[in-house]
RNA sequence: GCUGCUGUGGCUCAGGGGCAGAGCACGUCCUUGGUAAGGACGAGGUCAUGGGUUCAAAUCCCAUCAGCAGCUCCA
């Protein structure tokens, strides 16, 4: 007999080799049917995986996110054998579950187009049918490689090889004529999976180098249901209409240019008035914070990059020099040599120190042509930058200081849900950084206890910092989850080092300063990318580049209508008016596509009474007030940054 | 940079070796209207660029440029 412990505390007996599905089936019919796993002792295994000692069990559904896991790795599997049936010269990689479904990795002659997806899911239908069922097997290491190698799969002979020292045996599910090398747990018959989609193709390198060959990969999702799947689907849309491109596009805030060049962005008026809102309060913030603020140049000649360090290590993501009366110039890809040879223009003392230098600096960096996208990624921005200069003494606070004005500023734009990461030294490789250990020790202690004085969930990152400093790096996401490093906080020892920045102790002895580089934004490009997509273009009225706009019922209203105006213009409030010869609707309409935050919508009852109708982006119409109430209500709300 | 896909009027897109299309937007006129599209007429495109095949190329082929998805990269 073995003792099963469920997890609500129950404890069952059994006979020995009772299956985890006879167990689930025991506690009863619903759970049994919906089971696709277990897992005991904390192990996830398959369900007819026969128990022969004491365990805690519990069962995995299709409803908890292990369970979901489990039914799109065997959709993976599927999907492989379905790509080997109908591309019997399919070699295969990896099949792993994402976020939210899965991808497997192929390398074949031909290239997969869209419509073999359509065909991929066929025979995927077709398999499903079929109902075959999945069986687990173990073999040992050297009969695996023979098997895989005579089956001519050279990529799994790879990753068989790469598992060798972790025990003598691997584990197969095979289900018909497809075997795959893989831990498992899976569905046990194919039939088991009900709502699945193929979703795109691209390119990955094999085992995520650059230097290995390029594999076709086929991303695909599985649901539950084909509600679930559906729902999902139509998640992926609404995502695409925020899509910070096509708004940009859309609301007339930016755009990138053929004859411009690449990753870099025009700012139209409204995006720019936009950005100019989010500067102007940066300013304010930072003058409150104590920090000032300076400009530097945009090139500076090429020793200073070679006094930097740059021009050795960072040379490939630069423009390449511009010639100028017999000198050689760059266009800076970083502010941070202008700070420090601000920084050496006076003797300074510990009194002076910290110093907090804050500067809008545009910067250009050579991103490769593949990676740009839209203003989330390039090659022209404009950095929220700062340095701090400090003495170690002061290092920890200026850090929880930095720390809480980036979560202000994020807060400030409603963003609630962000990453953060902590990136350090890897063990064993610290001669590839610079500065002494006991310095790293320090910087890395400082920034993971401002991170835990702050209550700050964060990822350790081993060996992800700069070869400088250890830093703290802040993610924000887009439209469709993809994360983009916005605020960092990077401790620098280079610099100072290099360009000999020190302070006088009140000892009266040089030391060395430290630099702190950072932002709380990240960049003006990346950041308002992020914010569009944040609100999907409906912006809080204190961003709206045109906060109201005034409809007349007829052109017999105009003048009331820019009586208006010109009151909302005396209180500071952003106005435009729409006289053109339409119906009301018709102006409604396109005051929403415009994602105006108010319509005000005058008539003769309007005029008579010296009110104006509300419409809200937020809640339709709203009725008639005063318009002297209107003001109050949205100075109030402009204020409050609502 | 790599793999695959795409490029047709300001925007969204159809067409696919034989005279360049639609809707929206734009202009003029009619219409004076009450909370998401009133009507008529009109203007607007060397079909990304360069080369090739062909009697004939927007259409087929090659290259380049740009964009999209992903990979890689990201001091």
């Amino acid at each position: 007999m073995v003792k099963v412990t469920l997890p609500d505390g129950a404890e069952k007996s059994f006979l020995d080799d009772v299956t985890v599905k006879e167990v689930a089936f025991d506690v009863g019919e619903g759970l049994g049917k919906s089971a696709l796993a277990g897992k005991t002792n904390g192990v996830l295994v398959d369900l007819d995986f026969p128990i022969k000692e004491d365990v805690s069990l519990s069962v995995v559904t299709e409803n908890s996110k292990e369970g979901l896991d489990i039914l799109r790795h065997s959709t993976a599997h599927i999907m492989a054998m379905a790509v080997g049936h109908l591309f019997p010269d399919a070699k295969f990689g990896i099949g792993p579950t994402i976020e939210n479904g899965f991808y497997y990795d192929f390398d074949l002659k031909e290239a997969i187009t869209q419509d073999d997806l359509a065909r991929i899911e066929e025979e995927m239908a077709r398999i499903i049918k079929d109902d075959i069922p999945v069986y687990r097997e173990e073999m040992g290491i050297a009969d695996s490689v023979k098997f895989m190698g005579e089956a001519g799969q050279p990529y799994k002979v790879e990753l068989i090889k790469g598992l060798e020292e972790n025990g003598e045996a691997v584990s197969f599910y095979k289900q018909g004529d497809f075997v795959d090398l893989c831990r498992g747990p899976h569905v046990q018959s194919t039939g088991r999976v009900k709502a699945f989609k193929l979703l795109s193709i691209a390119g990955a390198y094999w085992r995520g180098k650059e230097t290995n060959p390029m594999l076709q990969r086929i991303y695909g999702t599985a649901f539950p249901t084909k509600k679930e799947l559906n729902k999902y689907l139509e998640c992926l849309k609404e995502a695409e209409k925020r899509d910070h491109r096509k708004i940009g596009k859309d609301l007339d805030l930016f755009s990138f240019h053929e004859e411009g060049g690449p990753g870099l962005a025009f700012w139209h008026p409204k995006g720019a008035f936009i950005r100019n809102i989010i500067e102007t309060f940066w300013r304010k913030e930072h003058y409150q914070r104590g920090y000032e603020i300076v400009y530097s140049p945009h090139i500076a000649k090429l020793d200073l990059w070679k006094t930097s360090g740059h021009w050795g290590f960072y040379r490939e993501s630069m423009f390449p020099p511009i010639e100028i009366d017999e000198q050689e110039y760059l266009l800076k890809p970083m502010n941070c040599p202008f700070a420090a040879l601000m920084y050496k223009t006076k003797l300074r003392s510990y009194r002076d120190l910290p110093m907090r230098w804050a500067e809008l600096g545009t910067v250009y960096r050579y991103e490769r042509s593949g990676v740009l996208h839209g203003l989330l990624r390039v090659r022209g921005f404009t950095q929220d930058d700062a340095h701090i200069y400090c003495t170690p003494s002061q290092l920890q606070d200026e850090i929880i200081k930095v720390i809480e004005f980036a979560q202000d500023m994020l807060n400030a734009f409603g963003f609630k849900e962000y990453e953060v990461e902590l990136s350090v030294r890897g063990k064993g490789e610290e001669e590839k950084y610079i500065g002494e250990d006991k310095v790293w020790e320090m910087a890395e202690s400082s920034l993971y206890n401002a991170l835990k004085d702050k209550n700050i969930d964060f990822v350790r990152m081993e060996g992800e910092a700069k070869f400088y400093g250890p830093a703290i790096d802040i993610k924000v996401k887009d439209a469709i989850g993809r994360a983009w490093q916005g605020p960092t906080i990077q401790l620098d020892f280079n610099l100072p080092e290099r360009f000999g920045l020190y302070y006088i102790e009140n000892d009266g002895e040089k030391h060395k300063v430290i630099m702190i580089h950072r932002t709380v934004l990240g960049t003006m490009e990346r950041f308002i990318g992020c914010l569009i997509e944040h609100y999907a273009g409906n912006f809080p009225v204190w961003l709206a580049p045109v906060q109201v706009k005034v409809l007349p019922i007829t052109d017999a209203h105009n003048d009331f209508v820019f009586e208006i105006k010109e009151r909302l213009e005396s209180n500071d409030v952003r106005v435009e008016c729409d006289t053109r010869n339409l119906k009301t609707g018709n102006k409604i309409r396109d005051g929403i596509l415009e994602k105006i935050p108010y319509l005000l919508i005058v008539g003769d009852k309007e005029k008579e009474q010296g009110t104006v109708s509300v419409r809200s982006l937020k809640d339709g119409d709203e009725g008639s007030v005063g318009l002297s109430v209107f003001i109050e209500r949205i100075k109030e709300e402009i204020e409050k940054k609502e």
